[in-house]
RNA sequence: GUGCCCGUAGCUCAAUUGGAUAGAGCACCAGCCUUCUAAGCUGGGGGUUGCGGGUUCAAUCCCUGCCGGGCACGCCA
């Protein structure tokens, strides 16, 4: 219908002003119902160009528009604003295509394009907490809706299974294994503390017996209070000397544990993944050295210090950075550059990374990196979401992985609900904080906006039941002149909104605008629920009603859909 | 200190990316259940869009200077 006008528009503009050309104007829907079903700023845009007043401009389109059968009245108005009014039959159009197309009303057709979008890649050293659900809702949320937008969409969890962090899960299991035996060595402060780490030292202990037992007296490196980072270490040289070839088993364990684990996490928070990228895997097959070879030959590498340094201040970012450190070892950065290889490498269109707000600063060291590689940076975008901030009542809840305190994500899901706890993430926008209140998540569960979309889609469902043993047609374009109520005007405009919507919500990453559309949509059912009976005796009238109504309910499913989010056919009692 | 993000109703947040009279929820006040589910509806109060300049037909949005808040500034990941 958009396109319609701007078409009709475009052959008015140039009959009457043949000679400007390349003018971007917009036409959109007004805020207000009194302003018509579409507006455009064609003639403001056009006044100084051609010198007369936009009103005159306007007037001149208007008397060179071509007629169309689907637009009843134009106006001026304003400040010189064109106001298309369409005729019923053009607005109850959208009933017919929503009935017919069902779940794929909305969607775009398919491109050939794909995207690579990656997200979550929490290190896997314990259950993921309530701030990566939100990377994951979010995540999640995008891709269905880049899908919907006709995208192909791979979805990626790069896994940090090398390092330093891996070794300290590694490290706390065995001592949790020990303890099983009774060989109680001093346990880090800055070790892994949460429960989970005992269970799977008790697991490691029913699975393997005393495989990896070793003496209190044969242990004998000490933890050191002055500077915990050395001292843990230290504990880890001395695991791995007196283990041995065994110590990988311990490392294997604690991390399929893990992985296993957030991958069970994030199945039932409904995100699914089309790959678990291993960064062991990059530095195992030479891609790491690869990666740093091909810098070198850039002439974008320099020793200093002992060190090897990216020159990335070359490409914008505030300083060089180091890519394998004085001890030999290759930094998490170096395997981040292989990594981008690689996705380049597969050949994506685009490709999305979500980040946590916090690595805002690694920007420009890793597009900086891909310049470097003569790589098309700008085919890589960086989406930050922040932290999502936990509150009990007035009281923050802070939050650590290492201290074992925090909020797990099917904690938060066992609290509030699958579907409370996807849409609440996503109903800010993503570059905001997020205060996540666990009280009014909890005790004010049927306040949460989500029951509100839900409930809406059950109350049709419900009237659907009741109506299937009544007579009723199939409506045509006689029976659906009959909804003239200013509630089911609105309402057809709402959803004939809906394909742009998925539009503009993927081209920006914008999750939240679905939320904010269905809330509306249920917030103009539930008012022409309480105005209007559906289940009125005049047949042709009903058929009508109810065909409005299946089409809401239909748009209510696809978006709560994308958002991962169930519909209901009825709702549970609220417990009160 | 430098860089990035943010500042909208009492609180939490939107605003079709520069459009017409800035909108919701919560909270507060007053109403609506013998009728398709009251997890709902109807009405009401509540704003100098942090402050000052600038750009133009038009600024919450763009530029600039302050004020206030967050994050980042490792041979950590």
């Amino acid at each position: 219908m958009k396109q319609h006008l701007i078409n009709l528009l475009n052959h008015a503009l140039s009959s009457v002003y043949a000679h400007v050309t390349g003018l971007e104007f917009s036409v959109e829907r007004p805020k207000q119902a009194s302003h018509g079903d579409y507006a455009t700023n064609l003639a403001m845009l056009l006044a100084k160009q051609v010198r007369a007043s936009p009103r005159e401009v306007a007037q001149a389109l208007i008397s060179a528009l071509p007629a169309s059968t689907l637009i009843s009245s134009i106006e001026i108005a304003g400040a010189g604003f064109i106001n298309f009014t369409l005729t019923h039959q053009a607005r109850a159009q959208v009933i017919h295509d929503i009935l017919q197309l069902k779940e794929s009303f909305g969607r775009a057709p398919r491109k050939t394009r794909k995207v690579l979008i990656e997200y979550v890649s929490a290190n896997p050293t314990g259950p993921l907490h309530v701030g990566h659900g939100r990377g994951a809702a979010y995540g999640a949320s995008l891709s269905n809706l880049l899908d919907a937008a006709g995208y192909d969409v791979y979805q990626e969890y790069y896994v940090n299974d090398a390092g330093r962090q891996m070794d300290i899960l590694a490290l706390s299991t065995w001592l949790r294994y020990l303890e099983q035996s009774g060989i109680n060595l001093a346990f880090p402060g800055n070790a892994y503390q949460g429960e989970y780490v005992k269970q799977m030292g008790e697991t490691l202990a029913s699975r393997d017996g005393t495989k990896y037992l070793v003496s209190e007296s044969e242990f004998t490196a000490k933890l050191n209070t002055e500077d915990p980072e050395s001292g843990i270490d230290r504990y880890i040289a001395e695991m791995k000397r007196l283990l041995g070839t065994n110590y990988g088993y311990v490392h294997q364990f604690s991390l399929e544990t893990q992985l296993a684990s957030c991958r069970s996490d994030l199945e039932d928070f409904g995100v699914k993944f089309d790959n678990w990228f291993s960064e062991e895997t990059l530095i195992a097959s030479g891609k790491v050295d690869a990666a740093i070879k091909k810098l070198g030959e850039g002439g974008h590498l320099y020793e200093s210090k002992g060190a090897l340094w990216f020159k990335s201040t070359a490409f914008g970012d505030e300083k060089d950075r180091v890519i394998r450190r004085e001890n030999g070892q290759t930094t998490y950065f170096a395997s981040d550059i292989a990594y981008h290889l690689d996705k380049f490498e597969r050949e994506f269109d685009q490709m999305i990374n979500i980040w946590g707000a916090d690595h805002h600063g690694y920007i420009a060291r890793v597009k900086g990196a891909l310049k470097a590689m003569g790589l098309e940076s700008n085919r890589l975008e960086i989406a930050l979401v922040q932290f999502a901030i936990l509150w009990r009542g007035k009281e923050k809840v802070p939050m650590s992985t290492r201290s074992g305190q925090f909020i797990t994500l099917r904690d938060l899901c066992n609290e509030v609900g699958h579907d409370a706890a996807r849409f609440f993430y996503i109903l800010r926008k993503s570059d905001q904080h997020l205060d996540f209140d666990l009280e009014l998540a909890k005790t004010q569960k049927n306040d949460n906006p989500v029951y509100y979309i839900q409930y809406a889609h059950a109350r049709i469902c419900s009237v659907m039941e009741l109506a299937r043993n009544q007579p009723s047609t199939i409506p045509g374009e006689k029976e659906l002149a009959l909804l003239t109520s200013p509630y089911e005007q609105n309402i057809m405009k709402r959803l004939a909104d809906y394909p742009a919507i998925i539009e503009s919500a993927g081209s920006d990453f914008s999750p939240h605008l679905i939320a904010y559309y269905l809330r509306d949509l249920a917030a103009e059912l539930h008012s022409y629920y309480n105005a209007v009976q559906f289940l009125v005796g005049d047949i042709p009238l009903r058929s009508a009603r109810l065909a409005l109504i299946i089409a809401i309910a239909q748009v209510l499913r696809n978006g709560l859909n994308l958002l991962g989010v169930s519909a209901p056919e009825r709702m549970q009692q609220p417990n009160d």
